[in-house]
DNA sequence: CTAATTGCAAACAGTTTGCATGTAA
DNA sequence: TTACATGCAAACTGTTTGCAATTAG
């Protein structure tokens, strides 16, 4: 499994640094971390790592497809491995609770999107905002 | 309907200025706006008014229920009339352009997020992500 | 009058960039 | 050896805040 993206990387002509290793660790590590959880959890695991090097490397790793991002709330973006991320996030406005739900729930909706308008929906990206039952009036 | 909401700001003890009558007017007319389109329009229409007092007014005018926003992209949010609000946004990733929809075609994910987890969404505040008609691989 | 509101400047969070230095291949 | 990657500092975007001056009621 390791090896498997060392190859990808280098097919592409990018390297394999030990700064990529430790970024990768750290999202599947933490799954939901911002940018700046990512940076304090490798810098606690090695030597620093700066921050615009984990975000260039975000960067790169969403486009291998390797990671992805959602916006869960007002700040910065959350990053999620992408073989870990068949889910569509519930985020209560009361508690702030973060739910990951199955994404049968929403195929109904992405269907008559498609149906209806050729609109081929990003389950992964999805994020429904609203009231838990505990939150709700 | 102009007076309706001085009244309501009056009565919970706001003041009605200029620049906030700008700040609505400036929404009313632009729709999808960010902070700094809403600061823009009025600064064409009048003396100008600072980007700062925008922000406050834009929190107090959601505050009470009279405007609604949404996050369309990676930059600043979009600013709508909650009157004018009942639709989902589709954002596509491949041309960028923003469609508006009936919110009866997310009535059945809705309606399940509500039965199985008691989930009430906020389906104004929705947006999904994805790919149009044409922009599809 | 006087408390709410504004403008301004400064602080702040998150992100991006240019460039000299370092290093994987 | 050399093109790619990193660290650092500086710029940048979007947003918030403190405070003195202004103004609606």
């Amino acid at each position: 499994m390791t090896g498997t993206w060392h190859e990808e990387l280098r097919a592409r002509g990018y390297r394999v640094t030990p700064q990529r290793q430790l970024v990768l660790e750290a999202v599947t590590r933490l799954g939901h971390a911002t940018p700046e959880d990512i940076c304090g959890q490798v810098q606690e695991t090695a030597r620093g790592v700066n921050i615009s090097t984990v975000y260039r490397t975000l960067e790169l790793l969403e486009e291998l497809g390797m990671v992805t991002h959602t916006h869960l709330g007002h700040g910065a973006p959350t990053y999620h491995l992408a073989s870990k991320a068949d889910h569509v996030h519930l985020v209560c406005r009361g508690c702030g609770e973060i739910t990951e739900v199955r994404p049968e729930l929403v195929h109904g909706m992405v269907a008559k999107l498609e149906d209806e308008l050729g609109f081929e929906t990003d389950v992964h990206h999805l994020t429904v905002f609203g009231r838990c039952r505990e939150c709700r009036p």
